[in-house]
Parts: structure tokens; C-alpha cells; sequence
RNA sequence: GGAGAGAUACCGAAGUGGUUAUAACGGAACGGUCUUGAAAACCGUCGUACGGCAACGUACCGUGGGUUCGAAUCCCACUCUCUCCGCCA
């Protein structure tokens, strides 16, 4: 959400930013001012009313007592009574009113950010390796999988549907080898393992901003709870409604959990393979930070990320988003993106992102930087660490051999208990 | 699932219809005095949000309603926590 005051004190400043990411909010802007200034006003005549109240409550055990004549008093009462009444309702529902007009705003991009209208105005930072020649035909991994027997959608399509995966033997222990790797990696770089539930109520979706906006792409359970499309959801809400002692900060966590997504409007894209999975696996960064150490923050969250895939030996590059690109609650965002030589192209494994305030004041998350300072919003980051089932369609492609077998990356031989999958 | 207890500030805890609820009291924390230093003792500070240029005002005692001129206190519903019993990975 952004600052009341912002679009107050800035609204120029609010629309321009919205059309950079392409969106016209001008007119959400202009009404939400002109509910602002009646809400205010109103507020203003309501408290004296409630003043006058209060202190006539003072006063009437002590007439009482003294044995005067309190039914004037008491007419003006009741007649204020009513009016207090009716303001306040009218009062909340201007509140809401604004907020839910709030809510539709996405955050306001870093002046770093790239002005873009799309994806194609996306900027390339850096690459890691290099796309690797075959001296044979590769093949993509839903094959590789199947050949080897370790990936089964059609045993999931008839249990549960498309879009779903069961994994095999090798294939399972792939996957698992490689959320240890990763959490352990991360863990040695100064993160806190966690392990979140995978269920979250209304208000932690609404707090990271997948609600109320994105509410037709979540799984939702009868009794209101929410499947999280990412371990974000509840790492971050963990800190919802408090008050972190500053000297704490910055707050690094990592977190393994499945991610359940409804993939509302991708009908018939990625259909084939672990790229695109209604529930997946997924090793998440998040961060708490001093605002003023964000964007270094961000710079070695996404640092940490890739790290992973260098240590695997996968070829990635790292992209900026562009203004038109980015995410609704992100002020800048990088993606890592692994080659994947089905694709003939750089997929993207990881989205790394700085959200500023803007989920931190939805969540009101805040911290004091020492006992005197008044409390203040603290910038959440996160970042996926990375996305594991992408991750296994990387190796599978990347590092099959021409019989069909897969060589397992070094750093896995640990975890797998061998050194090829065949 | 059955029975009971509870939710007040950083923590503990008092307050059971008004007239000091920002909230007693105790502890922690912070500043100071004293001390070579520390401890102890003593003094002081020690909520958030909204509105207002400010003075200041308003709201908040788990959440949402209700009764009342007035609610932490009475009534209703809900949520969560704890204890015992049952069931259970």
C-alpha cells in the first residue's frame, strides 16, 4: 500500500508513476483525494462532539453529587449521542472506502528502475557461464524425465489433475538433494532456516499484497484459509503487527516450502514439463532491513540467489525489470533466469525483489532503531533461493549425456548418493 | 470431541459502571546522581495510530456488535491461548 501522505502531498508524482507501469490511475488517484479531505473534515467535527461528550461524562457524577439538575445536560446528550453515532459509521465507511481504492495501487518503481513499456525493455546486468554446446541432439526434460522414469504427470493428471508432477526414485531424490543444498548453502550465509506452514489466513495474503487484487489466483481451503503461492506469505507475515527492536535488523531468513498456484490465465502456456506446476517447490530469501540499506540489501539477496545456480554450474543471466514489468508490490525487482536448452532461451528461476515499504505498511511491520526513535516501517526483500523444480528441469537439460543419463552436478553427489542418473 | 480457566502496555499484574486509563503496583530497558570501576540505593524517562500549523484533541483493555448520558467493567457472538480428559501422526 502506499503512503496516504504521498498521494496527498505528491500526487503528480503517484500517477506518473502508475503510467510507467503502464497503468492510467488517475482518476483513482483524484477520488481518493477527494475522500481524503471528507473524511478529515468529518473526523475533525466528530471528535469536538466526542470532547464535548467526554467531558460531560466528568461532570455529571460531580452535579449529580451536588445534588443539581442534570436533564439538560442529558438532553444534549442524547441528542449528540446520535449524531456521534451516525458520523462514525459514516466515518468507517469512507475508511473503507479509501482502502480499497489503496489497495489497487501497485508500489511506485525505484528511480532506478528502467522505463519500459514490457519485458522487452527488460535490462540484462550480468551472465554467469555459457549456454552449452551438444554435439547431439538435447532433449527437453520432460522426456529426459519420462525415459528415465522419474517424472510422471500422467500417474498426477488422473490422480489429480494437470499440472501436477509425481516424482520418481532418482527423480524424487533430485528434488530433495536439492532443497537440502540449498538451504544448507543458504544457511551458511548468514540466513535463518525456516519452515513455514503452508497454509496462511486472509489477512497475512493481504498483508504481502496478494490480496485483495489477486484473489482468483490463489487456492483457497472451506475454512478460509489460504494455499501460499510462496514461502514469502508467511515468512513475512511473521512479523505482522509488530515492533522490531532495531538492533536486530537486518533479518535474514530462508525458507523450503511448496507453493500452490492457480495459474488463472495461463491456460496453455508451458504445459509440458516442471516449468509451470499448479504446486511446486520452492526455497525462499526473505529479508527485514533498515530502509536505509535496502537496495545494498537487495544487491546481495540477489547475489545470494545465483550463488546457488554458480555452484551448480547452471549458465544464468540476471535481468532488471523494467517499470512496465514489474511486479505490483515491487519497487525493483531482478530476475535470475537459468538457460534452458529446450527453450532455446534464459527461463526465469528466481525473482528478486525490494517492496520498500509498501508491503510493510500493509502488514505494519515497523521497527525502533533504539529505544528513543519513534517506530518506522522497515523494508521487506525477498527472493526465491531458488525455484527447486525449475532447478531439476535446468540440470536434467543442461547436463544430460547423449545415451540418455544425467550427471549430477558435484556439489549434489552428497546429497544423491551418485554421481548420474541413468 | 468433552470440561474448565484466561486474553489489560516490553514482561508480570491490579482495576468488576463514572469523578487521575496513559492506565496503579512490580520487573526489564534507557538517562542521571553516588562510586576508582561495578553492584546496590536514589531521581527521572519509558504506548501506538489518526486528525490539527500548533495548543491540543480523538481512538485503542483479544475481535465484532449491543445496553447506557457514560463500558476494561454488564449482555451477545466470534477468535486465540492454557489446563484436564478423549482421540491421534
Amino acid at each position: 500500500m502506499l503512503d496516504i501522505k504521498l498521494i496527498r502531498e505528491n500526487p503528480d508524482l503517484v500517477k506518473a508513476a502508475m503510467k510507467s507501469r503502464n497503468k492510467d490511475m488517475d482518476a483513482l488517484v483524484d477520488e481518493v483525494l477527494a475522500i481524503d479531505v471528507q473524511r478529515r473534515e468529518l473526523m475533525q467535527i466528530t471528535d469536538a462532539m466526542k470532547q464535548e461528550q467526554n467531558s460531560a461524562s466528568k461532570q455529571i457524577p460531580q452535579i449529580k453529587k451536588a445534588g443539581g439538575d442534570i436533564s439538560e445536560i442529558m438532553a444534549r446528550m442524547n441528542e449528540i449521542k446520535e449524531k456521534v453515532k451516525a458520523n462514525d459509521a459514516e466515518i468507517a465507511e469512507l475508511d473503507k472506502k479509501q482502502k480499497t481504492i489503496m489497495y489497487e495501487f501497485p508500489n511506485v518503481p525505484n528511480e532506478s528502475v528502467p522505463q519500459g513499456k514490457d519485458d522487452s525493455e527488460n535490462v540484462e546486468i550480468r551472465r554467469f557461464g555459457e549456454p552449452r554446446e551438444f554435439g547431439f541432439e538435447p532433449k527437453a526434460h520432460w522426456d529426459i524425465g519420462a525415459d528415465l522414469g522419474i517424472l510422471d504427470p500422467e500417474t498426477a493428471a488422473k490422480v489429480t489433475g494437470t499440472r501436477f508432477h509425481f516424482y520418481k526414485g532418482l527423480g524424487a531424490r533430485l528434488e530433495r538433494a536439492i532443497i537440502s543444498f540449498f538451504l544448507n548453502t543458504h544457511t551458511e550465509h548468514g540466513y535463518t532456516e525456516i519452515l513455514p506452514p503452508f497454509l496462511v489466513n486472509r489477512a497475512s495474503m493481504t498483508g504481502t499484497g496478494q490480496l485483495p487484487k489477486f484473489e482468483e489466483d490463489a487456492f483457497k481451503t472451506t475454512d478460509d484459509f489460504f494455499l501460499i503461492p510462496t514461502a514469502e506469505v508467511p515468512v513475512t507475515n511473521m512479523y505482522r503487527d509488530e515492533i522490531i527492536d532495531g538492533s536486530k535488523l537486518p533479518i535474514s531468513y530462508c525458507a523450503y516450502s511448496a507453493c500452490f498456484r492457480a495459474e488463472a490465465g495461463s491456460a496453455g502456456r508451458d504445459t509440458r514439463g516442471l516449468i509451470r506446476q499448479h504446486q511446486f517447490n520452492k526455497v525462499e530469501l526473505v529479508k527485514f532491513v533498515d530502509p536505509e540499506t535496502s537496495y545494498d540489501e537487495l544487491e546481495k539477496l540477489t547475489n545470494d540467489a545465483e550463488r546457488v545456480l554458480q555452484l551448480l554450474g547452471l549458465p544464468h543471466r540476471v535481468v532488471c525489470l523494467s517499470t512496465g514489468d514489474i511486479g505490483f508490490s515491487s519497487a525493483k525487482t531482478y530476475d535470475i533466469e537459468v538457460w534452458m536448452p529446450s527453450y532455446g532461451r534464459y527461463v526465469e528461476i528466481s525473482s528478486c525483489s525490494n517492496f520498500e515499504d509498501f508491503q510493510a505498511r500493509r502488514a505494519a511491520i515497523r521497527f525502533k532503531k533504539d529505544q528513543k526513535s519513534k517506530a518506522q516501517l522497515v523494508h521487506t526483500l525477498n527472493g526465491s533461493g531458488v525455484a527447486v523444480g525449475r532447478t531439476v528441469a535446468a540440470i536434467l537439460e543442461n547436463f544430460q549425456n547423449e545415451d540418455g543419463t544425467v550427471t549430477i552436478p558435484e556439489v549434489l553427489v552428497p546429497y544423491m548418493g551418485t554421481d548420474i542418473i541413468k
